[in-house]
DNA sequence: TTCTAGTCAATACT
DNA sequence: AGTATTGACTAGAA
């Protein structure tokens, strides 16, 4: 069995993860490694002398807490009964179980990982990743954790956990008798010792650092010690003990047992730096105990290498110095995260690499700080660190770049698309298949660049020209066989004599500014005019299937709106559009397709792995020249569909329907809304949501700008029921004349549900019993009843009361949906906040651009009876949630509106006109096209236009305003009532 | 967990 | 056959 831990025993032979840049650090680390190793001699002695040489580790490996056991002994007052038994008895358990351990051998890893945990878990800490290596004897953990408390000395666990307790107690103590109430960490009178622990770093406040010298609680260890030696209660009686005895500063305290000079300075104390001016002094006793707590466990190290038996270890950052901290002792946090969020975007680093490499923190956390960044004065030292290493990232020039390096390195192909045109690797692949290393390499290689080339000329066709060039070049000479570059099998670095060049993932990120309308317009000319579909165009240059291409031609983002990720099929059609060949190549390519195809026919079997996949065009999959193909190929394996494949689910007019109403209704509707909707309409809740999702991220898209806006109320079943009522009747009316009796009957279909039940298959046309097929009563009442959670029995009774009343009017309500002009979709704030402003459910999609012009509209608010229906979203800045004034997207918003207004308008397409609210009216009344109607700003108001629109239905001669009124008036009710149930 | 952005790919439409 | 639409899914962010 491995010797434990003495190997350190002149106290310089340090593990190589103690080592701290600083050499000062290093030091005092060296030095207290020291003291520990003359601690462990002493024990190793006793150790010997008694048999054993391990004292940590339990039967339980770890798993069971033995803390529990213990427990018991000690009260909130820090007294402790006498401890658990007595010191013989504990002295033959232990000696029990260490044999036992000794006899099992469990590898040292294995221990030092379990007392890692357990310690972790007693102190309620978190342990500095660099505790992690297993390598290190765990008595270097105890000595490097608590040397104050156990002067370095072997502990088994229970003793570890009771001189825990002990210390808590006394933190408790402290923050109890504390009078400076300076501290607003301190732990709270009622602070209870077996509760869970505080994080100990927590209460380090901004004090860790600037310890007060001559801080060491210690004095009667000694005594202590030879009494006890290292019985556990009596550690825990007097460790206890002296945490009474902390002094002030400047007083002396005897060091631990392996402090032995006594004219050294405590370890404690050379760890620390002198302190600083500005709080250390004032530091309260407790501030300062937890300081050095928290200094010893935060005593940053330097990278650890995993070891072969564990899984790999989180990178472990290089510590900040303490020269760092003087040197940042008051940053800008506001500023440092814009700047940090620039770098990332800019770059599209991810906030996980981000996070994870450069701040030691999740995702999670990184989101959090760069969202809402305290400012400096009120963060701790845990706090700033974050800051800290913002900053040097951001005055270090390379770091974004090895950072964007490194995350090649994570995830190449969720990068980037391993492109298809002009020599990149096969398009689709990394969609499909994981990437081959080959394509790594390049990847690493193309990103490993010198600092950004100066940014891009905003002219798209002076994009890096000689790039151009070299793509083209290499595609020629990557094809021996043919002409068209995009073979998959030809990944090779760059030629040896280029310069490594701007990945187009690069180019995407550096350039500032390009015409997507004006690309995507000569694109579509380009292809026109030489016949070129997008298939081909897509899979050959973009890397795209041709659903995607279609829509990015004709509904091109602005540069501004897209993500790196977003940016990179401009990037690629702006280089094809630069290349002379473009078209020749692609014809080619097209050629080969046929000619594939033809001998395909003429041959059906003699290719069969490559057909498995494609029919039709993309039947030339044995040539490996075309590349999508390729990506197909490799799978011969796979090849014919996945065998999960889901069907995709083909909604009915009526589901449509229903749906838009819902969104109308309310786009961000909760759970209890969606499956209410999965239940009506007979899809799953996943469909619902993807609808919902699809719904909002389209409308956000097509309409080019108002937003969805959440609704002010939550979703209402019965109004939904009542309003969906109406809009099919209305929506049959045309298309199925014979529904026009149902206005005679269905009063009844609606109390009692309607159901829109219809298959989810192709069958697009229902019969009418199908349609308005009556629903299981008791399933109605319990899907209404899901909504009016809360006083259950008198929401209901008055929600079927008020459905029936307003059902008794039914006839002069009207949701005309085709005439809610589209823009009625964004809700906002003209009237300061939106209509529901009450009602903060759900972040309202941040705008992220709009064109100004379409404030101008006469209708980009209405009011109907007083009540403003709809608002164009150009007033959405009176919402509560706004994104962030500087976020970049906002900030250059203007500029692409005015290239909306300006540059573009000379190249506008066909498609274009879907852009223009106008026309979209226009069209919406025409043919209610679905995607143009369907928002409403809330459910109130929904309900107002609902009526509002009865006024002009020619239909309803008896449609009394008083009446009206008071079903506005009762709805209002019930949704009331509903909220004061939510 | 849920949202957005970006896609794929089945399907509908021309 | 080419293009548009759209349900579903994934990754990253919040």
């Amino acid at each position: 069995m491995v010797s434990p831990g003495v190997e350190g025993k002149d106290g310089n032979n340090l593990p190589a993860s103690f080592r701290c840049e600083d050499s000062g650090a290093e030091d005092r680390i060296a030095h207290i490694l020291s003291e520990a190793n003359q601690a462990l001699q002493q024990r190793s002695h006793n150790m010997n002398n008694s048999g054993t040489q391990d004292s940590f580790c339990d039967e339980s490996g770890g798993s069971k807490s033995p803390l529990s056991v213990n427990n018991n002994g000690c009260n909130n007052n820090g007294q402790c009964p006498s401890p658990l038994s007595t010191s013989s008895a504990r002295d033959r358990e232990r000696e029990r179980r260490m044999r036992k351990y000794e006899n099992d051998d469990i590898p040292q890893e294995q221990v030092a990982r379990i007392y890692q945990e357990e310690l972790a878990k007693l102190a309620g800490i978190r342990l500095p990743h660099s505790l992690d290596d297993p390598r290190i004897p765990r008595e270097h953990y105890q000595s490097l954790l608590f040397p104050h408390l156990f002067g370095g000395s072997l502990l088994e666990r229970e003793d570890i956990r009771m001189a825990l307790d002990a210390y808590h107690r006394e933190l408790a103590k402290l923050a109890a008798s504390s009078t400076s109430g300076s501290s607003p960490q301190f732990p709270p009178p009622h602070f209870h010792p077996g509760a869970p622990l505080p994080n100990i770093n927590g209460l380090s406040g901004a004090q860790d650092l600037t310890m007060p010298k001559r801080l060491s609680p210690f004095d009667t260890k000694d005594k202590d010690d030879k009494s006890d030696k290292d019985d556990g209660s009596d550690i825990m009686r007097h460790v206890g003990s002296a945490f009474s005895l902390v002094r002030p500063k400047g007083e002396r305290g005897d060091l631990s047992v392996g402090e032995s000079n006594s004219g050294a300075p405590s370890p404690l104390n050379s760890i620390l730096p002198p302190s600083n001016a500005d709080d250390s002094s004032n530091a309260s006793p407790l501030q300062r105990m937890a300081s050095i707590t928290n200094s010893l466990i935060s005593q940053p190290t330097a990278p650890s290498v995993a070891s072969p038996n564990q899984r790999p270890l989180k990178a472990v950052l290089p510590p900040i110095t303490q020269q760092q901290f003087d040197q940042y002792n008051n940053l800008n946090t506001e500023d440092i995260v814009r700047k940090v969020k620039e770098q990332l975007s800019q770059y599209s680093i991810s906030q996980r690499l981000f996070g994870e490499s450069v701040l030691g923190l999740s995702q999670g956390s990184v989101s959090d700080l760069l969202a809402r960044p305290k400012p400096w004065h009120m963060l701790t030292q845990k706090g700033r660190e974050p800051f800290i290493r913002m900053k040097m990232f951001l005055e270090d020039e390379n770091a974004v770049h090895k950072l964007v390096a490194s995350q090649y390195k994570i995830a190449p192909e969720k990068l980037m698309r391993t492109g298809g045109y002009a020599g990149n690797p096969t398009p689709l692949t990394s969609a499909k298949v994981p990437a081959k290393p080959a394509e790594l390499s390049i990847k690493v290689e193309t990103s490993s660049l010198p600092p950004p080339p100066p940014p891009m000329p905003s002219t798209p066709q002076q994009i890096v020209p000689n790039m151009v060039h070299d793509f083209i070049k290499k595609s020629n000479s990557s094809s021996p066989g043919n002409s068209i570059p995009n073979s998959a099998s030809h990944h090779r670095p760059p030629p040896p004599g280029l310069q490594p060049q701007p990945s187009v993932y690069e180019m995407a990120a550096l350039t500032q500014d390009l015409d997507t309308q004006l690309i995507t317009t000569k694109i579509k000319e380009a292809l026109l005019a030489n016949n070129i579909g997008q298939k081909i165009f897509g899979e050959a240059v973009l890397g795209l299937s041709q659903g995607s291409v279609s829509e990015l031609l004709s509904k091109p983002k602005p540069w501004h709106m897209l993500s790196i990720k977003g940016r990179e099929p401009f990037i690629r059609m702006q280089l094809w559009l630069a290349d002379p060949l473009n078209v020749e190549r692609l014809q080619h390519l097209k050629n080969e397709r046929r000619e594939a195809n033809k001998r395909k026919r003429g041959l059906p079997h003699s290719n069969s792995p490559m057909d498995a996949y494609g029919s039709g065009t993309q039947g030339s999959s044995d040539n490996s020249n075309d590349s999508p193909n390729d990506s197909y190929s490799p799978g011969s394996s796979n090849a014919a569909a996945p065998p999960n494949k889901k069907q995709r689910v083909l909604f009915s007019e009526e589901q449509k329907e229903a749906l838009k109403l819902a969104f109308a209704l309310d786009p961000y509707p909760n759970i209890a809304a969606i499956e209410f909707l999965a239940r009506e309409l007979a899809l799953s809740s996943r469909t619902i949501t993807n609808w919902f999702h699809n719904h909002r991220m389209r409308l956000k898209q097509q309409t080019s700008s108002p937003l969805v806006q959440e609704a002010s109320q939550p979703f209402d079943p019965v109004q939904f029921r009542l309003l969906l009522h109406q809009r099919l009747l209305e929506l049959h009316k045309d298309k199925f004349p014979m529904f026009s009796f149902m206005g005679q009957q269905s009063d009844q279909s609606i109390e009692e549900g309607l159901d829109l039940t219809v298959s989810n298959t192709a069958s697009r046309v229902h019969s009418d019993d199908d349609f308005f097929e009556e629903e299981d009563e008791d399933d109605d009442n319990e899907a209404i009843a899901t909504f009016f959670s809360g006083s259950v029995a008198s929401e209901d009774s008055c929600a079927s009361n008020s459905s029936r009343t307003l059902h008794r009017k039914r006839k002069s309500l009207s949701l005309s949906m085709n005439s809610l002009p589209e823009k009625s979709m964004s809700a906002g704030g003209k009237h300061g906040v939106a209509p529901g402003s009450g009602s903060s459910r759900r972040k309202p999609v941040a705008p992220q651009w709009f064109n100004p012009s379409w404030h101008d509209d006469s209708d980009d608010e209405e009011v109907i009876n007083g009540v403003c229906v709809f608002q164009n979203a150009i007033n959405y800045s009176g919402n509560k949630e706004r994104p962030e004034p500087n976020s970049p997207s906002e900030a250059v918003k203007p500029k692409y509106v005015d290239s909306r207004e300006g540059s573009i308008v000379g190249g506008k397409s066909d498609e274009e006109e879907s852009h223009e609210p106008q026309e979209a009216k226009v069209k919406a009344e025409k043919e209610s096209t679905p995607e143009q109607k369907d928002i409403i700003p809330g459910a109130h108001a929904a309900t107002v236009a609902a009526v509002a629109a009865a006024d002009d239905d020619e239909e309803e001669e008896d449609g009394d305003k008083e009446e009206k009124r008071e079903q506005v008036q009762l709805k209002e009710e019930v949704e009331s009532d509903d909220e004061n149930g939510d």
